[in-house]
DNA sequence: CCTACCGATCGGTAGG
DNA sequence: CCTACCGATCGGTAGG
């Protein structure tokens, strides 16, 4: 087999979005295609010849390219959780009130997974638990822990209402998914003012003083200016 | 065949619980395990075997009780669909306030999911739109019509803050699914303070003065007492 | 409820 | 990138 190893970096998407789809590596058109009907009829309801029908090609030609479906869904993986997980974690570092940088995490969650070319609701909750996701089911729970810390965080410096940070973190996943679901159907993104409002709901809900919130707004913009700076 | 047709209403579950599992009707013994095996692997990745297996008769003998795979999937749409629907109608048109109605419906939804013996996790947000689900889809949009309405009657109200409905009905409704899905993780059941959780969050984040949501939450108490009462 | 079996489709390989 | 093909498994049926 001529598949090359799934290690190695793929593009950013932001390369890839100033480039029509033809011109795309074979690799991202595969995942694209894979991830799009993978979101509508799930993983395992998808065969590989629905997603070579979808390239043009034919089943087997897609094994030059990737060794085995599954390595197709570990590959979607990086952009699905490796992405969201590693800013999570710089923003969880960033120097703003624990408030900003969870606005800052959630606005910034919502406009990636809206603006991807590639559809981010391919991966369901309890897909991750499937063999070989293993270490991406682990990278989740990552997320999951840096999100509860923040939480934590907030609450015990006073800024947030005293809320169970597993709780507030199921809060927080739930509306950022529905969010992301519902807007990727209605095809064809840009974020429009999903983002903030999402960010906004949340942080009303999250407040001791749900008054702050505007205030909180304005130092996430600045978490997030530093980090589109830095990255 | 012998399969009875699946018009015929299935028992209450508030009946099922009361007997140990072994004596239940084996179309409901079938549904309990196919809806485990569907949230954890997914309703393509769960073949008749597994569920045969899981009941401890072979693959054909199922067929004796539905025709199909997909009959096993529509059976468990009224439990997963139609209860909640229903109820949230007979809430919609209670005398309370739209934020105490809301409450209720919230709290309602998460109890139900939660004590319910069977795992509600099974029927992600896009399997709906299988051929042969049609008519849930449209059941399930209704729910969504229906908080939507309830919504807007608070927002015009003024009790609850300006928010697109439509909106709201994606935070409420990717909350109560991400508290479900992890509470359904740690195996059985007895829903605590999740459900009143899960509904003071909510609006707390939906209410113009988040400060009333104590006095909402008694209001929605009578409004459950009601519901109860006549059902 | 069982055994025996059906055609269709699955993920993946051989070989060019 | 293709054609040809593999064994395994799928949902479902026949017949008792």
């Amino acid at each position: 087999m001529s598949a090359k190893p799934s290690t190695e970096s793929r593009p950013d998407f932001t390369q890839l979005r100033a480039l029509p789809r033809e011109r795309w590596p074979r690799r991202e058109q595969i995942l694209c295609e894979a991830a799009s009907l993978f979101a509508q009829r799930g993983y395992h309801g998808t065969s590989t010849r629905d997603i070579a029908e979808a390239l043009g090609i034919r089943q087997p030609s897609l094994y030059n390219h990737y060794p085995s479906k599954l390595a197709i869904l570990q590959d979607l993986c990086a952009y699905d959780i490796g992405v969201p997980e590693e800013r999570v974690r710089w923003l969880a570092g960033a120097e703003a009130s624990a408030s900003a940088r969870l606005y800052a995490a959630v606005s910034l969650d919502v406009e990636y997974c809206l603006e991807a070319p590639i559809d981010m609701r391919g991966l369901p909750d309890d897909l991750i638990r499937e063999p070989g996701l293993e270490s991406w089911n682990r990278r989740l729970r990552a997320w999951y822990g840096t999100v509860r810390a923040l939480v934590r965080e907030g609450v015990e410096e006073g800024e947030l209402a005293p809320i169970d940070p597993e709780f507030a973190r199921q809060a927080i996943w739930g509306v950022e998914w529905e969010v992301i679901r519902v807007s990727h159907g209605g095809r064809r993104r840009r974020a429009g003012t999903r983002p903030d409002d999402t960010a906004a709901f949340l942080l009303r809900g999250l407040l001791a003083d749900p008054g702050r919130v505007g205030e909180v707004r304005q130092a996430a913009a600045e978490v997030i200016a530093a980090y589109r700076a830095a990255t």
